[in-house]
DNA sequence: GTTAGCACTCATGGATGGAGAGTGCCAGTC
DNA sequence: GACTGGCACTCTCCATCCATGAGTGCTAAC
């Protein structure tokens, strides 16, 4: 077995890691087994069919390769795909129409839900994969306003806007009528009183001011507070936003044609929480994540890459963008493409946050 | 061919009757063709399997089954099923629990677009097949109030109450900058001159407004007016909402193991143009329809049929919600599921109104 | 270090044939 | 005249077999 040491990386010398590259290239394009004759044949190489059969097998001593039988071609491993992403990979920088489509897309929307779903569907249109968005709870943003709206008599649309611009709104059923000028007040009492505090600290607060005023008698705040605690206790049940967007996208992946297969990978997408759990994951890392086959696990049989970004600031995220698809996927270019439209929902949020100031 | 004429119904005698309404219950429970010989063995008839292949083979003349080839037994056609919903079907009334697994969960949702997205989940799980839940433009409905919230300097969330308790809102880009204390104003104003107009005449009325104040150089008023004409016009853009839940459910179904069946009913199920336009006449018919194989035209391969119910008043109808799985389903249990959760909607809708008085 | 050659393995696909299921029809029975 | 047993016929399904071809591993020679 000849190997040569290399200066940077573990155990793969350049000629190896052509090869390596080649192959993963190749089947990446195919999706077969990759011969020693086709290596052969497409020229980067001036070696014999025998020769690179030589090296391929150092690939598969080493664990970057595989054989699915005996007469078969090779076929790279999960770790073949880590040692490519991480150390052979040239990533595709996006077309000029690339960016232009998804900075059109983002720009487009005004309402924070409707920004995430459109990153999806585009995410997922323009990868031809599984799009995925999430945005976990809000527990931990300042609020810039948070309104009151009568929907009937006992029911009141609180709109709580946060400075980073997301907005969201809930239906609550108070038990007590409320009157028009009541709520008025309350939201311009609320909002003097509670901006630029976190929901969090809100709650704790407005807890607080409800044990204060116990002891005197007045209705009016009572209500008013109960009101709001309501109000943030309801927001904060939402846990998550999770888009998922183009899961028939798989169906056209020759690997999954298969009935069976198909359907469990399209199962592992229902299941939120395991999704959920990978992304908040993801979220505490930061920065582009390619997770490949058995590092994450989406579903028992590892045949799923991840890649994913943060969005919002780089400090503190305020969710994630990414896709899923087969480990068989064009990495070059779907990584520049998450990495972009990461970046566009930044840019988006934070021209959100300025408009509010 | 000893074909009896029939009082009631064109050309079958009780006995042809019996068994067209046994190969279907057969056919439906196992998914097989059916043979003269599992008829004769399923004791109600006093047959031996030869007399019965000739009935069998009499109602394939008249087009109520068919023979997938010579050696096989025999499958209800499209107008087998219809003969069956129409004249054999016995309903199955709902259990007590599933009736209150409906009222529970249609009770519990606050917002009219949570309580069609919890219906048509839960309509998927109780039934296992597709459901379906639409609403059309809001176009025709009254409202009762029509408020406005500052977002941003230059954002305003427009919140509209209908009469019948719809809640929609939509947040609207204004070019000008607004005060609170201008939307407050604009709220109760704007609600206080429309409530009970339908959005389509608040349209037209706001239209001949602005010509009216165009003379006049009222600058708030001219700033209203075209915030409300703003606001109306986002709504209706809104064509419909449609929720289309547990498209994994038709993985199950043996008749769509085969991939590229499922692909084929999959993608249909992403095509919502072709639904909505299948949803709206439904809409027109009103009541409980279903419609067997090809009489929807849902996917090329017309094994699907669509069991379907409006909501809402009965003489204006709000929406549809229905199901989609394939012709072979248990009709006698899904059309009672449909219509009850149907009338669920109904009631729920007419309670939000009272609640609104 | 490289390569040609060769034996070996294994998946694939078509052909074959038997078993089983079900029908259609005929002739016989009540 | 309605019903039924019997039988020939058809067609699917499945297992088996075999030829084919792709690809490897190894060895020996360059």
């Amino acid at each position: 077995m000849p190997i040569k040491l290399d200066i940077h990386h573990d155990d793969l010398d350049s000629r190896a890691r052509d090869v390596l590259r080649e192959v993963i290239v190749q089947h990446v394009a195919t999706g077969e087994a990759i011969s020693s004759r086709s290596l052969a044949k497409c020229g980067h190489f001036q070696l014999s069919p025998a020769s690179l059969r030589n090296v391929m097998a150092d690939l598969e001593d080493l664990g970057y390769l595989q054989h699915p039988h005996t007469s078969a071609g090779r076929v790279p491993t999960d770790r073949g795909y880590r040692f490519f992403i991480d150390h052979l990979m040239k990533s595709r920088s996006l077309s000029q129409r690339e960016r232009e489509m998804i900075d059109g897309e983002v720009g487009h929307a005004n309402e924070i839900d409707e920004v995430l779903q459109l990153a999806s569907r585009l995410l997922s249109r323009m990868s031809d994969q599984v799009g995925i968005v999430f945005m976990p709870t809000l527990l931990q943003f300042t609020i810039r306003s948070m309104d009151f709206v009568l929907i009937a008599e006992s029911k009141i649309m609180c709109v709580i806007v946060g400075t980073n611009g997301v907005v969201v709104n809930k239906i609550i059923d108070t038990r007590q009528p409320f009157s028009r000028d009541e709520t008025e007040k309350i939201s311009r009492f609320i909002t003097a009183e509670f901006s630029g505090m976190t929901l969090d600290g809100i709650r704790r607060r407005l807890i607080r001011m409800t044990e204060e005023e116990r002891a005197s008698h007045d209705a009016v705040m009572q209500k008013t507070l109960s009101l709001a605690i309501e109000a943030v206790d309801d927001v904060n049940a939402v846990e998550h936003e999770l888009y998922v967007e183009g899961a028939a996208s798989i169906l056209s992946k020759p690997e999954f044609t298969d009935a069976i297969a198909f359907r469990r990978t399209f199962l592992a997408l229902q299941e939120k929480e395991k999704l959920v759990e990978i992304l908040n994951s993801c979220l505490s890392e930061g920065g582009l994540q390619i997770l490949v086959g058995s590092e994450s696990d989406f579903t028992q049989v590892h045949n799923f890459s991840i890649v994913a970004k943060s969005y919002g600031s780089h400090s503190s995220p305020l969710g994630i963008v990414g896709l899923i698809g087969p480990t068989r996927m064009e990495y070059a270019r779907m990584a520049p493409l998450v990495d972009y439209l990461g970046l566009a929902l930044t840019r988006k949020i934070e021209e959100e946050q300025e408009h509010r100031q």
